[in-house]
DNA sequence: GTCTATACTGAGATAGAC
DNA sequence: GTCTATCTCAGTATAGAC
């Protein structure tokens, strides 16, 4: 037979994408991959280990697109900074190119950012990309003080993980069949104008 | 002894808005009440309705403050429309108000969203001020296209959903010691300047 | 109507034979 | 490397005591 490693990666990658990691028991992988109980644990350790490593192989090579996107900009730019669009772009196009290759990428990574899953995974496996991202920013945004800069990453970072994800909270509202790549440059018109917002002003108090 | 049920609902909120949803058991939950495992199903019925009761008697009163701002905002401004700002801090504020009241409030809030709990949760709680906010804000914003608006929409549900949590992904980043109640102010600003954005034109194919 | 005791099913994890 | 058997703990269901 062939690799018994590379059957549950491929099987658990579908049916976590289709299903939800939660949702998804070693036990229904191991019947559809045709493999044994044990043999998740022996390779992988246990389930989070697992999902660490299917992550890993889809994850990596976007990454290395996305830094060598952003070398580029930072490479034309010399010593200015980089448009805040042009960052967020080198950050979402080469998720979009992966959704282009493989349909189950972009649902796959939304359903873990809907479980709640990103936090974790986000420190292990896109930590030196966003370290880039957020540099870049900054650089491009160099009057916002450092807590209002903090907060509109944070922003920024819960509308990705949504925009990802296929659910909504708005049933009524129709958001038309556009693949993913189509989303980004509605995406990166909002958050860039966010990002580019002047400063909040301290605020008294409102109520009458 | 005093109301079983009123136990439950009290220890389970403290517990999940701690552990969050899926890592507290029903167990750890009749432990810490006192009571037994079946009466959880017998006053609830499941784990989930559990959960949904205890959203049910503290998103109520924020609901109903909501809906309250709402009317007094759509009163004054009579035909016209409500500013984006002042719809944005008629959702937000009551939230903020009853995270004073209730410190666990906001990041039991939080912890769901973070667990991708909320679509379920968001139509049985939500769905009569989710409507009324949409179409405030859809008037004050006449010129985008349904398309653009119901995005602009969905970028900011994921926003909200991030800003309740705790978490970032972002852990170098220095949010400050802000309560809920002071992150509004900037949520409303970046949340703003996103939906006034100019509409996204329609991109050319960029790589060259 | 309320609550207790107990059992059932399915989950992830593990030890040890082969 | 692989598989069987088993462990613990989860949510759920029910029979029956008060």
């Amino acid at each position: 037979m062939i690799d018994t490693k590379q059957k549950i990666l491929d099987t658990a990658e579908r049916l976590i994408a289709d299903q939800g990691y939660a949702a998804t028991s070693l036990r229904h992988i191991i019947a559809e991959a045709g493999v044994n109980l044990a043999a998740i644990h022996y390779h992988f350790g246990s389930k989070e280990e697992l999902l660490d490593e299917i992550i890993l192989r889809k994850a990596d090579p976007v990454n290395r697109q996305r830094l060598a996107r952003l070398d580029k900009l930072e490479h034309e730019a010399g010593a200015g900074p980089v448009a805040v669009e042009k960052v967020l772009e080198a950050f979402l196009k080469p998720m979009a190119e992966a959704a282009d290759r493989n349909r189950s990428f972009v649902p796959f990574m939304g359903r873990l950012m809907a479980e709640g899953l990103l936090p974790v995974l986000a420190k292990r496996h896109f930590q030196v990309v966003t370290a880039r991202v957020l540099a870049a920013l900054r650089k491009a945004l160099p009057d916002l003080s450092d807590e209002e800069f903090a907060w509109r990453m944070h922003f920024m970072s819960g509308t990705l993980a949504y925009t990802m994800s296929g659910t909504t909270h708005f049933p009524n509202l129709d958001l038309g069949e556009g693949d993913f790549r189509g989303r980004i440059g509605r995406l990166v018109t909002f958050l860039s104008a966010g990002f580019r917002a002047p400063a909040t002003v301290a605020e008294k108090s409102e109520e009458k």
